[in-house]
DNA sequence: CCGTATCCGATCCGATACTG
DNA sequence: CAGTATCGGATCGGATACGG
């Protein structure tokens, strides 16, 4: 990922790593600990194998997510939270408060119940 | 701004609002309390008046900010945080310190110390 | 001072196919 | 199982001009 040369405040710098479709949503799905691919391909629902691979990579490319290789066969990784990553977590957890509220309040939660989505801010 | 018909996660929805390039910015200015429209374009380095004026219109769509309007001569508004917005803050300040560590690890400051621009966490 | 409309290049992201 | 490459439509956002 490409980040522009100047900054001229960091909030600018911020938005650019989390503007992603998916980064905020992967660093939720983080929050109870080390994960594989493939889990995290199939808890998050809708995301292509090429997007989260690449998300992935920015994100430990800024230092909020770091994995594990084991080397043999078939391949493993574990992704996990740095502590940016749990940092940043804490922020995440509040907009999702507020979305749930929003959800809420505008009669919008069949679609979470309905597809049995899990969304605790725990 | 059109938002799709159905999200399956709260934050799916909040990073829908949240990922326009100027939006974070333009809560973060507005922390300190009410703000014409000229000053927050005065403030904001960099922006259009086309995305300002777009991303307030979103923003008040989804009830992070309203706006006070004057009737006369020449035209005067005054924008604001809402009950919503205040709490959002709340998850950009973290973000915005995130950033500013960010920063400070990577000698990416001087772009910040040469323009002026304040990036107080208050 | 505040807000709207349009045009157009840049970027994002989904689908798909392929490798170790 | 984990990761890479490419193609193409959709969306974003900057410039610019105009209107209340």
């Amino acid at each position: 990922m490409k980040l522009r040369e100047n900054y001229t405040c960091p909030l600018e710098f911020v938005h650019d790593i989390i503007k992603g479709k998916w980064k905020t949503i992967i660093i939720f799905q983080l929050r109870k600990g080390k994960c594989s691919f493939s889990e995290l391909h199939r808890e998050i629902s809708g995301i292509s194998q090429k997007m989260l691979l690449e998300q992935l990579k920015e994100l430990r490319e800024f230092g909020f997510v770091d994995k594990k290789s084991y080397s043999g066969y078939p391949l493993q990784v574990e992704y996990f939270l740095t502590e940016r990553g749990e940092k940043i977590l804490s922020a995440i957890k509040i907009m999702q408060d507020i979305g749930i509220e929003y959800m809420i309040e505008n009669n919008m939660t069949q679609f979470l119940d309905k597809k049995g989505i899990k969304y605790d801010i725990s």
